[in-house]
Formats: structure tokens, sequence, C-alpha cells
DNA sequence: GATAAATTAAGTCAGGTGATTGACTTAGAG
DNA sequence: CTCTAAGTCAATCACCTGACTTAATTTATC
């Protein structure tokens, strides 16, 4: 079981293509604009039923990337949460959240594609149910919640929610913007990916410890 | 010519339907998973090409619904701007950004549908320029950002920039998520979009008063 | 009232879509 | 070497799409 087979290699190249081919277009021009057909075609394959048949729906190809992304995010974030273990400095917590994201998009090398495909995912009604799916059943998210909470424990939970919420728009939404202007080679506010973290993270810091109106409840 | 003709009232009436009609199904399904009939029947043409005739392409469509709305929005935008005006507190210029959106999408009524469409228009390769058009011929948009320089003047300029697409980003996306949850009954972290507002600009001021780490420029 | 123009309705068209099918190719087990 | 099963290819299906054409309806103006 050890050495694949040249099959299983062959077949695992095919998916590989088509994952590619896939994120590279879906950023470009839409995940809903382009066909399972053209995905077939850009990866090579003259069978216009590829994507059908190693991944069934379109949704299923969406989930297929997400995934394979998420577990490079997931093994960096594992990393920084191991140092972070124990701290009582919310910037030590935050860095968890954003960093593994923007550290994936660098080490993946110029042009990236994934930030811009999940910017989309995240915000239709449909593909968006994936993408909550795939990322929130990390562990190591859960531990970064418990380490914010206990940095600020005077936080109401409402406000928690809310905040968590927005951090997570942030990091999305930003790391698609640069990722674009990287793309389209229109300038950015900050030089590296590692940059862009920090720009974030004093941010996200920020707006964590920031005081709470009081609302009329 | 003071008087509105019948024709006139009952042509404006159906693009009014359609406008409609197509931001509830744009929202609710995707913009690009809605073809123009369906939008066409749901807005009850039986003319399966109504859209067509009244919009042209389904960009014109979309540019339709965004400016219908961008209006009404300005209109509270120069209301609150004319109180901020000459204020040294961020807070003043953040809230002139922050509840106009908010403020408008409470006087729809529920339900709404508009926030969800611009997070999906905003994030759309194709579609996110039309939407930039749209918003950023405002000029009193250019006032608020003039009014945070003023209160911010050692903020460097990329930074600023930075700042402000976060701000964006937070603003429409937050806006989605709760529009969202009261379409399907979930619980929400606010119980107003006033409430809501508040809790966006508090997050909003710090992230601009933030401190900048410096990075190895 | 009659007429011309604009709006709505209804039908048609070529092209693209996902899904399915069967034939062909190839790796690996017996 | 042969056989089997998985992967690939190519063709086909019904369906939906945007665009177009034609007819019916309605209204403002004469």
């Amino acid at each position: 079981m050890a050495g694949r087979t040249v099959r299983e290699e062959q077949v695992s190249a095919t998916r590989e293509l088509i994952l590619t081919a896939a994120e590279r277009l879906f950023a470009e021009r839409g995940v809903l604009a382009v066909s399972n057909r053209q995905v077939s075609e850009a990866a090579g394959q003259g069978n216009n039923a590829a994507v059908g048949y190693h991944f069934g729906t379109k949704a299923d190809l969406v989930r297929a990337i997400a995934r394979k992304h998420q577990v490079r995010v997931e093994s960096i974030r594992a990393r920084l949460l191991a140092g972070a273990r124990g701290s009582t400095d919310v910037r030590d917590w935050v860095d968890c959240l954003v960093r593994p994201v923007l550290e994936h998009l660098a080490e993946l090398g110029s042009p990236t594609w994934f930030a811009r495909f999940c910017a989309q995912v995240m915000t239709d009604p449909v593909l968006q149910q994936i993408m909550v799916e795939e990322s929130m059943t990390s562990p190591s998210l859960q531990q970064i919640v418990e380490g914010l909470n206990r940095c600020l424990p005077e936080l109401p939970a409402d406000v928690r929610a809310e905040r968590g919420e927005m951090a997570r728009h942030l990091i999305v939404h930003m790391a698609a913007d640069r990722e674009r202007a990287l793309a389209d080679n229109t300038p950015t506010p900050r030089a590296s990916w590692h940059d862009a973290a920090t720009g974030l993270g004093d941010v996200v810091v920020a707006m964590w410890t920031a005081p709470v109106t009081p609302t009329g409840a």
C-alpha cells in the first residue's frame, strides 16, 4: 500500500488538474458563470463530463477545492496555535486567526485564485453553506475562540459573535482584494502577504478590544 | 407635462415590478443563478423578454437596482453629513459612513433583499465594477473621507486606503448577514438595524484609530 | 372616433447546459 | 497472456437560456 500505483497517480493528477483549472476559472469569471464543461476543457480533458465523473455536481467540486486548501491552512493554524497556548495577549490569538490564510496564500506563490474563490462562495446564497461546513469543523478555530474569550471575559456573548463574523469577513474579503490587485497589477496598500496580515491584525485586535456602546436593551 | 400620463404611470409600475422581483430572486437564489426569464415571470409579465425590453442586459438590470437604492442612501447620508460638518470626532464621520445604509434597510421594512444583493454583486468578478461605478460617484462619500482625514492626519495614505476598504466590506457583509438572519428567522446579535449600526460603528471607529504596527519597509 | 406609437403577449430560434450512455484504452490481477 | 475493472473519450438527450419576430392591446393625440 505504500507505493501508489501508476494508475492512482494518473487519476489523482487528473483530479488535481481539474481542481486547479476550476479554481482559476471560478476566481476570474465567477463560480456560477463557469460551466462544468468549460472546467473540463480548461483542464485538458477531452471529456466534457470529466468534472461530473470525478466530483459529481458543481457544489461537490466547490467543496473539494475548499477542502484541499483548508487542510494546508489548518496545519499552519495548528503551528501558530502551539505558540499561543496560554497567552493572554489578544494579538497572539488574532494572529492565529489572521495569519494562516494569508500565509497560505503567500506559500502558493503568484498568481493565486483561492481568496477570490472564497469570497464568492461565502456570499452566494447556496454555496455559502458548503464553505461554512468545511471551515467550521476545524477544532483549532474553536480553540482560538476560547483563547479570545479568556482575554476578553467581560465582552457580551452577542458582541463576541458579531465581532467574530466581522473578523471572518475582513480576512476573506481583504485577502480577495489584495489577490485581485496582484492579478491586475494594481498597486496594493501592503508590499507582501505578511505585511497585509500585520495590517489586518492591527485592525482585528482593535476591533475585538473596542468599547461597546450600550444599546437600549 | 406636469401630471404623469396614465401610460407613463403603468410603464413605471411595470419597471418597478421587475426591479423588485429581480432584487428578491437575486438575493435568494444568486444573481447569476436567476435568468431574465424567471425575473419576467416573477414580475407577472407574460412576456419572457420584459427584462430585455425595459432594461437590456442583466448587467443593466443590476445597475438599475443599485441606482434605485443608492438615491435613497445618498439622501440619508447628506442629512447626516450636515450634522457632522466641521466635527473632529471620528465617531461622527464613521456614523455618516455606517448609518445611511442600515437606516435605509430599516426604512424598507421587513423583509429586505438589498444587502444580500449588494454583497453578491460586490464579490462577483464582473458585476463588481458596476457597483463601484454606482457608489463611488457619490460626492458625499468623498466628503466623509476628507472629514476622516482631518481627524486622523498622521495615518499613512496606504493604511487609510486599506481601512477604507475594510469599512466598506464590514458594512456591506454585516448588513447582508443580518438580513439573511432576519429572512431565516435566525437569532441576530442586535435587536434592530439601529443597534446593529451602533455595534458596527464601535468597531469601525476602533479600526480607524488603531495603532499601525510598522512593517519592514 | 380614428390613428400612430408604445407596451405587452406569445411564439420561435440557435446555442449552451448538465446528465447519461456506450465504446475505447490501459493498468494490474490471475 | 488473458481478463477485469477503472478511467477516458465522444455522442446524445431533454432542457433552459438570451435574442428575435410577430401579433394583440392600450393610450395619447389629432
